[in-house]
DNA sequence: TTAAACCCTCCAGTTACAGGAAGGTCAAGC
DNA sequence: GCTTGACCTTCCTGTAACTGGAGGGTTTAA
């Protein structure tokens, strides 16, 4: 099938499944009019990368995720410790937006909010030791 | 005083300090031999930057709240304003990460972790109906 | 005088695509 | 047979916010 169709079928944009052929994620054939022809395999690959993406694996992890997919041998501890790993940066992101959010906020408190230039948060930023 | 000795005090890189003055966030003197030569302000203007960064701002965000830095008859509403708009993104961005994260975590409970290929992980991303 | 430690500009690479130009192909309708 | 529009192709550029490196000039201390 044509690159439109295999797009309707995975729900990614035709310019992302290119952009997947120049990294070396999928290589469907050609069609003799030079046409990308996708098979069902070839579909069922991108909704792979499609539904890992989703998930916030990387690229680069979405690789290793496909090599373990094509690996009928492989082992599951294998993709558990990626999948592992990912909550654990996912972890480490959440507690970092929380801090930023917690300073954010403390300062937000502390600031006047009216038509006044006094502002903590300003005085904060350009370092000065809020009373807040 | 020289590129070197302003990236100390105000802790970022040189590379990013010449960065910010390509993108016009600051615009230090030169000396005579060409090199770049930061005052008091300058430096302390490269560490409201640092740390609205550090805080989470985009350079746009950064921009913005420079310019109310800049200007003496601000008022304290447009900073908050800023402020708080920052922490809805923040917001916004841990409950998609605790959402993936709550995700994640049933897929690798539902997954035995051994050397076998059986892996409901890998099943669940390529579509599969999962009976975890 | 020479070596290290600075400084300069310019170019390329990073992540994961998106937008657009310039052109080939195909199916439908007149 | 011809045109129109919807496809498809490749290639180039831009995004955010830098980082690294090449190739070269300057300053400072020994």
């Amino acid at each position: 099938m044509n690159i439109g169709d295999a797009a309707n079928q995975c729900g990614l944009p035709t310019k992302t499944i290119r952009y997947y052929e120049d990294i070396k994620l999928v290589a469907p054939m050609r069609s003799e009019n030079g046409y990308r022809d996708y098979s069902e395999a070839d579909v069922q690959r991108l909704a792979f990368i499609q539904r890992s993406r989703g998930l916030g694996f990387t690229i680069d992890q979405c690789r290793e995720l496909l090599s373990l997919y094509d690996d009928r041998n492989r082992a599951s501890a294998d993709v558990k410790a990626i999948a592992r790993l990912k909550i654990d940066e996912i972890d480490a992101k959440i507690n970092e937006l929380k801090s930023l959010k917690k300073t954010l906020k403390s300062l937000v408190a502390g600031c006047q909010g009216d038509d006044r230039p006094d502002c903590p948060i300003i005085d904060d930023l350009a370092g000065a030791i809020s009373t807040g």
